[in-house]
RNA sequence: GGGCACUUAGCUCAGCGGUAGAGCACUUCCUUGACAUGGAAGGGGUCACAGGUUCGAUCCCUGUAGUGCCCACCA
């Protein structure tokens, strides 16, 4: 029996262990081998990481899918897996070290540190597993993978040493994004924009009479960010033709004019031209270092005073230039933003914003500061270290992604992949067809080393492994030489972009990388579009010659009820297995999937929620109701030859809702094929059809109630099945509660054929329940109106009813009285006098409450009954006299208004009869 | 600067060329033999604004305003 509410949580763990224990979501089993193929690799979590209401979005989707599909009778594969995820992964270690005030990384050293993140792994590790599957993913545990773990190892440096060979990895001194938190490189896409504005108001200077030294220390120590300072560099000498003897040049980052090598202006720009003739040149002051004016199209005369400072080692545009224009680069900053020693004595050491606010000073001093004004620009900061980004000068391995995306914008081109929604396909092909080289070496301890060794004179080999490389130093020295391997690890979307097909067991040539390659879906946030799915499109198409994924399905974010981003500064973070635990993870699922329509953003309140797990209630009192009913599932019913119009009806309806969502699931459109089943279930099912059967049922007609029986159980059983992809917990509970012939059920429903149902629909039979239950939701309505109490009952007269109307009334007598709480329906010529009238087609229905019912409320109710008939038939009218209407529309709209038009007078007419008796 | 979205009931959002829907909230009533995590009946919307296309526009097109996001740049 089941019990009267229903427990989430002691039933959760229980269907768990009975999918775990029948290994239901194991991949390639033998009785599936000649079933199509279905996979997905799961976008792998950070190993270190719980989960989040993005993963709980993103692996409902998965699962909905893959629950669905194995249903179908595809052999599915849902490969799992974690990602080792090096900057955030050595970033929690290392906070860890630091707040049990151990020693730090380099007081240990590499192979230590890199020990005690395994080591860390080993512990945490499992927790995000143990998590998802707390959400019922239904992943093949037994394939887990770690982007770390042998195989996949392997595969990064095969995948590697290919590239390199191949010339689309290479090593390259520029540029790149250097992080001093982290002391390392990272891509352009792990910087993020920060809008920083001025913190105090513009100060105007005035060069002949100077800030007065303090107010100016006291106004820079606030911050010395979100400002534009213009500065004057004295000319070397004076030139005939220009009227100065200095040039102004503007900058947001005064620090790095110490490295400056150059002073920049258009080659057109009249007011330069006699400088640029005269191959001027200024002294940097405070370096004193004298550094020419070039002509160059990269100063934008319109900006500031048209001449620009160059400092080619410490900004990408002045790099260029520099290149250009043979400029040096002076490196003034090291690894942790301090100046080093290729500045002035005075600023050695310093840090670049107490520099910053010096050097300002101290050209103030000099009577050189001309004047600084807020400015709102945006300043690159590290995504995770939330520090300012310096561009720096190194060395580091790059990856020559623009050759790279060719095949991958193709692929997308062609449609071998597509992007659901279609509309992500311009935001791939917009960054794909710019994507600038991949800086895919950090200098970091965890994650994999890069396969390169270095020879005396620092020429490196790349290959597979140790000896490798040492055989090829040999060739090339002649001699046996010591090799010293490269620090640098890989950027940690170097190894998940390979994840499609490296989990899969490549660079081996296994039966699951045959059977389960191209997989068949991505389901993925579009926050990771550039990141992982590009890479992934790339890697895949370089290694595999074949698409990583069919469809690239991209959901949205979840935000809080407000729309804000969910973070623990804010404090509005929603745990997934809180509400796992208040509501369990059929509401949290089934939430997410009736949310997965909207476009960029979910906005996730409780009491959703809360809904949704109102839901898992009603059906589990409806498996209740069965119960107590005796709807025991048949082995032969056959939806096919029910009788009983009511069930004829239900089987119906069972099969709309049925195609609805079979067709929402197929076009990933999650919300359609959720919100199919939930009306269904609530609204169709529980609202109507058990209620209605409900006489059949506690009547003495055995072979109706027989039949009802058999067709609740069956219906429930469709249910269940239609259910199972968002809410597999409680229908798991409920399948095996449904007897069958007084014995348990031993099959699990997750490995339950999908209901396919055809030809249980008919259109009669849909006629006369429609009629039954107009009927019934208008006596109801009036009761209501005519403020009839809820438990009296009272009779029905029936007059101008035609005999299908009559047949109608007779067959389901005792279901109406029930629903509708009447006495009695019987048959007149007319309606009696003083009773409440319902018109419904050609029949009128009298509710005779003389005496009862308030006669204005009465003549009310029909008033308002009219407006609204003539009004809805004013409507039609006037369409249909429009003769372009008619004459253009299609045939069913014509036909459509034309209904309204005789129904409503009809209607009209009636209820105007009925308003009548009553002023009489 | 370039791009992508969004604007529908008090709130959160579906819908989409043919007389506007759900959940929550609200009002009234109901402990009726599955369910008060429930049932019944209601109230509430010129579908942001202005043009256009169409027989017909909330839906398609153009523009305006507001909002959000992405990318780039910023002397």
């Amino acid at each position: 029996m089941l019990e009267k509410t229903y427990q989430p949580a002691t039933i959760e763990p229980r269907i768990r262990d009975d999918w775990e224990k029948a290994e239901a979501f194991k991949a390639g089993k033998p009785e599936r081998a000649k079933a199509t193929p279905y996979a997905i690799v799961i976008p792998p979590p950070n190993v270190t990481g719980s989960l989040h209401m993005g993963h709980a979005l993103n692996n409902t989707l998965q699962d909905v899918l893959c629950r669905f599909e194995r249903m179908r009778g595809k052999d599915v594969l849902w490969q799992p897996g974690t990602d080792h995820a090096g900057i955030a992964t050595q970033m929690v270690v290392e906070r860890q070290m630091m707040e049990r005030q151990e020693p730090n990384r380099r007081d240990i050293g590499r192979e230590k540190f890199v020990e005690k993140v395994w080591g860390w792994k080993e512990e945490s590790g499992g927790t995000i597993v143990n998590q998802l599957k707390r959400l019922g993913a239904s992943c093949d545990w037994s394939r887990e993978r770690f982007t770390m773990d042998e195989g996949l190892s392997k595969a990064v440096v095969k995948v590697f040493v290919e590239l390199h060979r191949a010339g689309l990895i290479y090593k390259d001194k520029r540029l790149v994004n250097w992080d001093p938190k982290f002391q390392t490189a990272i891509s352009d896409l792990e910087v993020v924009q920060v809008e920083k504005r001025g913190s105090f108001t513009w100060i105007c200077g005035d060069p002949e009479k100077p800030f007065e030294a303090d107010a100016l220390g006291k106004v820079l120590a606030k911050d010395p960010s979100g400002h534009m300072y213009h500065f004057r560099y004295p000319l070397t000498k004076a030139v005939a033709g220009y009227d100065k003897d200095y040039i102004v040049v503007a900058t947001t980052r005064p620090e790095t004019m110490l490295g400056d090598t150059g002073v920049a202006v258009h080659p057109e720009d009249a007011r330069y031209a006699a400088l640029v003739a005269a191959k001027a040149t200024v002294t940097l002051p405070l370096a004193g270092r004298v550094i020419p004016i070039v002509a160059d199209e990269y100063s934008d005369p319109e900006k500031g005073t048209g001449a620009v400072k160059i400092t080619p080692a410490h900004d990408f545009n002045d790099f260029e230039v520099g290149k250009r224009q043979g400029l040096d680069k002076i490196n003034v900053l090291t690894a942790f933003g301090k100046m080093t020693d290729d500045v002035p004595e005075a600023y050695r050491g310093l840090d670049r914003f107490e520099a910053r606010r010096r050097v300002v000073a101290d050209l103030n001093a000099l009577g050189l500061l001309e004047k600084i004004e807020p400015t709102s620009h945006t300043v690159p900061h590290g995504d995770r270290s939330n520090v300012v980004i310096e561009p720096w000068l190194t060395d580091q391995w790059y990856c020559d992604a623009a050759t790279l995306a060719k095949p991958a914008i193709a692929a997308i081109e062609s449609g071998k992949t597509q992007f659901v929604p279609k509309n992500w396909e311009k935001t791939y092909f917009e960054w794909m067809n710019n994507i600038q080289p991949w800086c895919i070496s950090r200098q970091l301890w965890w994650g994999h080393q890069i396969p390169a060794w270095y020879g005396p004179d620092g020429k490196f080999f790349v290959a597979e492994d140790e000896s490798s490389a040492a055989d090829a130093a040999k060739k090339h020295y002649k001699a046996d030489v010591v090799l010293k391997r490269d620090e640098d690890v890989l950027d940690t979307w170097f190894s998940s972009g390979l994840w499609p097909f490296s989990t899969l067991g490549w660079p081996g040539k296994t039966p699951e990388l045959k059977r389960f390659y191209p997989t068949s879906v991505l389901v993925t946030g579009f926050d990771i579009i550039f990141f992982w799915v590009a890479r992934m499109m790339m890697m895949s198409l370089h290694v595999m010659k074949e698409v990583p994924f069919k469809d690239i399905y991209i959901h949205a974010l979840v935000r809080d009820e407000k729309g804000q981003k969910m973070s623990k500064s804010k404090g509005n973070v929603m745990d997934p297995l809180v509400i796992i635990d208040e509501y369990g993870a059929d509401a949290l699922r089934f939430t997410l999937a009736r949310m997965a329509a909207q476009g960029r953003d979910i906005k996730l309140a409780k009491a959703t929620v809360e809904g949704n797990r109102n839901f898992a209630t009603k059906l589990w009192n409806a498996a209740r109701f069965a119960e107590m009913n005796e709807c025991v599932r048949q082995r032969d019913f056959d939806p096919k030859k029910i009788k009983q119009p009511l069930n004829r009806w239900i089987a119906g309806e069972t099969e709309r809702a049925a195609s609805a969502v079979t067709a929402g699931l197929e076009a990933y459109k999650f919300n359609d094929a959720s919100g199919a089943i939930y009306d269904f279930v609530w609204g169709v099912f529980c609202d109507w059809y058990l209620e209605l059967i409900k006489p059949i049922l506690m009547g003495d007609d055995d072979i109706a109630k027989t039949e009802t029986r058999a067709t609740v159980a069956w219906v429930l059983d469709q249910i269940l099945k239609l259910l199972h992809p968002f809410m597999p917990f409680i229908t798991e509970e409920l399948w095996a509660h449904m007897v069958e012939h007084g014995v348990a059920r031993q099959s699990l429903l997750t490995l339950s054929e999908w209901p396919e149902l055809k030809g249980l629909s008919n259109q009669a039979v849909d006629d006369e329940i429609g009629w039954v239950v107009k009927l019934i939701s208008e006596v109801r309505s009036v009761r209501t109106e005519m403020n009839i109490p809820a438990g009296a009952k009272i009779p029905a007269i029936v007059s101008g009813a035609s005999a299908e109307t009559q047949t109608r009334a007779r067959d389901h007598d005792e279901t109406i009285q029930r629903l509708a709480r009447l006495e009695s329906i019987t048959f007149a010529k007319t309606a009696p006098k003083g009773s409440a009238l319902i018109v419904i087609g050609e029949a009128t229905v009298a509710l005779p409450l003389e005496g009862v019912i308030d006669m204005d409320a009465e003549r009310k109710r029909l008033e308002k009954g009219i407006a609204q008939a003539e009004s809805d038939m004013g409507k039609a009218q006037a369409w249909l006299a429009n003769d372009s209407n008619v004459a253009k529309s299609p045939e069913h709209v014509v036909e459509l208004n034309r209904k309204r038009v005789t129904d409503g007078t009809e209607t009209i007419k009636r209820l105007k009869a009925a308003l009548k008796r009553i002023e009489a």
